[in-house]
DNA sequence: CTGTTAGCGCCTTCAT
DNA sequence: ATGAAGGCGCTAACAG
């Protein structure tokens, strides 16, 4: 039962009006009177009256929350965009159902199965399911997706062209001549989407597909350290600082053995050693666009926009030719915005 | 409306049995005979039927919910805690209300009190509020601390006493004599307990209050240069990195200038520059145990058990006497279980 | 503008 | 062992 002893009821008492009034003085304010409402929410104020979201929804209104599903809340990328997205919730009163999917597709689909129902939309990071399945689990509540184009479904990603163009043409730039992208899991859209893009430029090796974690990181090292390979475009950033550790553990030295390029600028880019030049995903703005997409949708806008947010390059230590002292001042160079 | 089309009432008809006979067999199995009980369950899984939680909640059962706070989620600290208490409902079917509180104190009764009422019980990480609002907002809901002792709530905390001891041991042992303590912020019970010890322990300085993140970390660093202090033992490990970076910043060099010992060891503690000296938290068990306490208390459980967690040292080159090559082993010291 | 009347889907006494 | 009835707290048509 909790503290949900006061229930719309007591205020309509306390208030001396019709619990209906209550109700409206909650949804629609502007139809009822001045009088009438100052005094309801002079008794929703003393009583400490908290709405009961169950019934609320039961009664058919809104649920007065989202659904949020990452593959890896540990992963500081999508931290901050379920941080950005919780904010927008705040300000709108919204509740957030945050559930991870640990990096298990399969559970990715009986999440969203469990949580609707209970939301009035849905964000999802990366997922991995078919647009047809999902849009069956959501049925007519909004779906946004970040980080993953899908025809149908409103969804907001990174420029994957640019991130792959920002880092190739900066390793280029630097006197590689071999270079080497590494590909994520195939079940990403945004790895599928890397893939067309490099089929289109000549002369890069490709890795993978490697898992974008540290682990997987490491092993890629042993690989790349057998290649002839002097400059890697890591598929995230923590796969790439994988990378370093791997190299440094064999004794080998970013960037005087390999030049490394990450992606996401997530907060240890800069504070690994060296440095991770990164080509940087603008989080903040990802979480808050999910987030303003999805809140259009619950308030009946339909057309269901593709937005696609450009990077920048932020160049640091791990690709300058010696061991440079780390500049922290970070060279953003805009990326192609479509 | 989502995919809720399917309720309970249709289960029903397609068994050819009452209502209530349905909602028997979800929640007391044992109390039906095994023909109609074998029927139900299939109806149920032809229609693929999802009970209504609000539905189930307003008529008085449980949620099947439980809420969890955090000051941070970007924070990979609460992040990993988050994890674990997810893996824990994902087992136990429940589903994860998450609300970030972003650091700002006066939210997090307001955010819980939203929450009451649609979770079962709640898991709070590193509260601030008093321990009488809190009771009062949950009421007869089970509650958990993470990283706070308080009286008649059950909690899971670190050793604090342990990391301060470890820490400044560390930092005496390698022949340090002028060694700081950087204090969290007052309203923080780890950092209260903290005071206690450092207190009871003779010849050490004391900084801060010191918020626990990057910027207030490169922000000590200058006051750390004015002093002659060789050895800091920090708050937490973002601290302690921003610490870093603000000597980096500056010029000078740890662990030469300044050995740097952190708390927590999050994944960026052994990936920076140098890999940061620091007394590990045990996350993973921290987020389980939470789960499971609160999980008991769900059950019934009357006791209200204060478990401390102990916790490791883990020494790396930032408090190496020179810039030593970063030694990948952490020497692991048990610290005092209580 | 505000009161009245029905349920939303489920669980929980009661009966049977 | 199963059916019947009532209501959880709220919103949504309707009246007036």
């Amino acid at each position: 039962m909790s503290s949900q002893a006061v229930t719309l009821a007591d205020v309509a008492v306390e208030a001396g009006v019709h619990p209906s009034t209550v109700s409206r003085v909650l949804s629609r304010p502007q139809l009822i009177g001045e009088p009438t409402r100052t005094a309801v929410h002079a008794a929703i104020h003393k009583l400490v009256y908290t709405p009961n979201r169950a019934a609320r929804q039961l009664a058919g209104g809104r649920v007065g929350a989202i659904g949020v599903l990452v593959p890896d809340i540990t992963n500081p990328f999508f931290a901050h965009v379920v941080r950005s997205v919780q904010q927008g919730c705040r300000r709108n009163g919204l509740t957030m159902l945050l559930a991870d999917t640990d990096q298990r597709e399969a559970d990715e689909l009986s999440e969203a199965r469990a949580l609707a129902g209970s939301v009035d939309g849905f964000v999802v990071c990366s997922p991995v399911a078919a647009t047809q399945q999902w849009l069956q689990v959501v049925g007519t509540a909004p779906l946004v997706f970040v980080n993953r184009r899908a025809n149908g479904v409103a969804s907001v990603a990174l420029d994957q062209q640019a991130i792959i163009e920002l880092g190739v043409t900066h390793l280029r730039a630097a006197g590689h001549r071999s270079i080497a992208v590494v590909r994520g899991p195939h079940s990403y859209w945004s790895s599928r989407e890397r893939d067309r893009v490099v089929r289109r430029l000549p002369g890069l090796v490709t890795y993978g597909p490697v898992r974008p974690d540290f682990e997987a990181g490491i092993a890629l090292a042993t690989d790349l350290m057998r290649s002839n390979v002097t400059g890697v475009l890591a598929f995230n950033d923590v796969q790439a600082l994988g990378i370093v550790a791997g190299y440094r553990a064999a004794g080998r030295s970013v960037p005087r053995d390999l030049s490394v390029v990450g992606s996401d600028d997530i907060a240890d880019a800069a504070m690994s050693d060296p440095p991770l030049t990164t080509v940087a995903a603008p989080v903040q703005q990802l979480g808050d666009a999910a987030f303003d997409l999805l809140a259009r949708l619950l308030a009946g806008a339909i057309e269901r926009p593709e937005i696609t947010l450009p990077v920048t390059l932020t160049v640091r230590a791990s690709t300058l030719g010696r061991s440079s002292t780390s500049s922290t001042n970070s060279i953003a160079t805009k990326g192609n915005h479509r």
